[in-house]
DNA sequence: TGCCAGGCCGGGT
DNA sequence: ACCCGGCATGGC
């Protein structure tokens, strides 16, 4: 089978046993946006959290979040974690966004995906997963949002190696498959599924795992093979 | 109890 | 071009 055949294969497998996953779990494109920027490296309970309290305080919205005292917004974001720090990247988003388009969701999604990304990336705090995770979630834009439990799928299943990065990984599953929009959106979402239920970093394998099929061997096995 | 979670930045080699 | 420390809460 081939690397392209094996990347379809998976989808499927985890598709068939996790179903649909719905992504993002957010109600507007504001709110997957502020979601995504808080989820950096933390758990998506935690994420919930803050939002809620974001709602309660009435500051979901570009204009509250903008005008909002960095302090006060750091402390109602707290249970996300870095707080400090996500506080001060939320602030530089809605920056730019008000900048760039007058906090136009509508006038972001008319642009050409290429650009856009790369703006995305010029504002301090937006690294690439969280711009994919933007453009994809948020903006309806097909492209590919690679994190760490992609990586860890595709280690464990010897689609890449140690060294593969970002962009590297992005590539692959871009070009093995069909630049679709929803398949990119229940992809992703199958791959943090199956990282966060079966390829887990305890647990590299089991007997249970959706994916058993594509690796017939451990890869420990491979390494004294 | 320690490890982990849907990263990113800035400074140092 | 890499490598690393810092950032922080909540759940298991």
């Amino acid at each position: 089978m081939t690397s392209r055949d094996r990347i379809h294969r998976m989808f499927d497998l985890a598709l068939r046993h996790f179903g649909p996953q719905h992504w993002w779990p957010g109600e507007t494109p504001f709110e997957v946006i502020v979601g995504a920027i808080l989820t950096q490296n933390t758990a998506w309970t935690n994420v919930e959290k803050a939002i809620r309290n974001l709602k309660q305080a009435g500051m979901l919205d570009a204009a509250s979040l903008r005008k909002a005292p960095l302090p006060v917004l750091a402390a109602a974001i707290r249970p996300a974690g870095y707080f400090n720090v996500k506080a001060r990247r939320l602030k530089s988003f809605l920056e730019w966004f008000h900048e760039t388009c007058g906090s136009s969701i509508a006038r972001l999604k008319a642009r050409p995906i290429e650009s856009l990304r790369e703006d995305l990336l010029s504002v301090s705090g937006i690294g690439r997963e969280t711009a994919d995770s933007i453009l994809l979630y948020a903006l309806d834009k097909p492209t590919f949002v690679v994190d760490a439990y992609t990586a860890r799928v595709l280690r464990r299943h010897a689609l890449i190696d140690e060294s593969a990065d970002y962009d590297e990984i992005k590539a692959l599953l871009e070009d093995s498959q069909p630049r679709d929009l929803a398949r990119f959106n229940e992809f992703h979402a199958l791959f943090v599924a199956v990282g966060k239920y079966c390829c887990t970093k305890r647990i590299p394998r089991c007997d249970a795992c959706p994916l058993r099929s594509l690796t017939p061997i451990t890869l420990e096995e491979a390494a004294e093979a």
